[in-house]
DNA sequence: TAGATTGTTAATCGATTAACAATC
DNA sequence: TAGATTGTTAATCGATTAACAATC
């Protein structure tokens, strides 16, 4: 405990996927499993696999290896699964609504206790047993609930302001959807952006760069 | 030109993120801009900029710096953001419906011709334009229009079923949403993975991580 | 010309891989 | 004990940063 400290993001952001492709492993009854076996699953090196784990703690055992159920719940727990961080959500369009119907928050480690929209025709509306409210009772509902986290499905323009003024509500994480890159410089600021749009445009590119390669592999012919 | 041949990952990631704050910045007027104050902006170095850029060619000019018209062009013409690469989405549920509907797919060098579901409720529905068809017409139809990428928004379960069954038809290319981590040995096979849910944990480890930091900052005094 | 800023090379930093002693 | 596999250190690789000559 209290080992993962600095521990480099790239790191942090595979565990993850090593919590989920344990999962899958439970899930086929595999009981234990080694470094080497995991690596050639996942696409990665044991070595690798071995180093990231070590971050955190000796999971492992000389000679056997790591057992699959046990190393997918210390993941768990570092990755602070086991919480329910109260969270709001703002913005309760196309996208808002699909976040709030899709994403499974209760085992991700938050609690998705309210959602704001300023558009009347969705306000009221009922989406995961969870009624819209009006953002004009942002303030009241964050004194009283303390919301820490909150997920922006609003368009880019508000952005900014919106974050800013949950900052100022006692909101310290974003889940950020906005097509904006919230850069602002809080101590204890957290955030994640989505970009959509940026994966999607990294596909283009990586189409348009494999085609090239082959019409460059012809020509070398 | 071509001169973007093993360009690394991590460079091509940034492009994206290059071409919105290029844009961002044409939109408030801004004609030319240095790599310093570029950097400052985008919370980059001056020096990464300059070099991210000259993977791909000289944009610049020296004493001046960058036109950020030209240079938002390069970019995009690099990400093929011009082209149309004909493309589906499998499984028009909460998600891929908004998928579908938000996407801005013809400025990302895509264009979404058509939608499949097995769920006869689903199927016949129209979205964004286009009339769901069921997905035992996916031979039929791709034998027609020959789409090269496909957008998978379907249950992990038969994730990899799906794609083996598009890449026999023809389909080279994925933007996968489906929690299922697309690891098949193809030649030339291209896969974007999107995972919603690991970008959600690894906020939780964040704010985790942060809370620790700021205990152990207590203890520390 | 002088000032500014790029393109590019060299230095540094960090992350991945390899190797192996420790140990189950 | 012998075999297997970890935890961990050392070597390698790649990406970022710094520096500066080229040049607008």
């Amino acid at each position: 405990m209290a080992k993962h400290q600095g521990v480099s993001l790239s790191v942090i952001k595979r565990l993850p996927r090593y919590y989920r492709f344990l999962g899958d492993l439970l899930k086929k009854d595999v009981t234990r499993i080694s470094s080497r076996e995991l690596a050639q699953l996942m696409q990665l090196t044991a070595s690798q696999i071995r180093q990231d784990l070590n971050c955190f703690g000796g999971f492992g055992q000389q000679g056997y290896g790591y057992n699959v159920a046990d190393l997918r719940r210390e993941i768990g727990s570092i990755l602070g699964l086991d919480r329910n961080i109260p969270t709001i959500l703002i913005g309760v369009g196309n996208l808002g609504r699909t976040i709030a119907r899709h994403m499974d928050f209760e085992s991700s480690g938050f609690q998705l206790v309210g959602l704001f929209d300023n558009n009347p025709s969705v306000i009221g509306q009922s989406v995961r047993g969870l009624t819209v409210s009006d953002v004009a009772q942002l303030d009241e509902f964050c004194h009283a609930r303390q919301p820490k986290a909150a997920i922006l499905c609003i368009p880019r323009e508000v952005a900014r302001a919106t974050a800013e003024r949950l900052i100022s509500l006692g909101v310290t994480s974003f889940w950020n959807f906005s097509h904006y890159d919230l850069l602002l410089d809080f101590e204890g600021l957290i955030v994640e952006n989505v970009h959509l749009g940026d994966s999607l445009m990294t596909l283009s590119y990586r189409i348009h760069a494999g085609e090239q390669a082959k019409e460059n592999s012809i020509q070398s012919n």
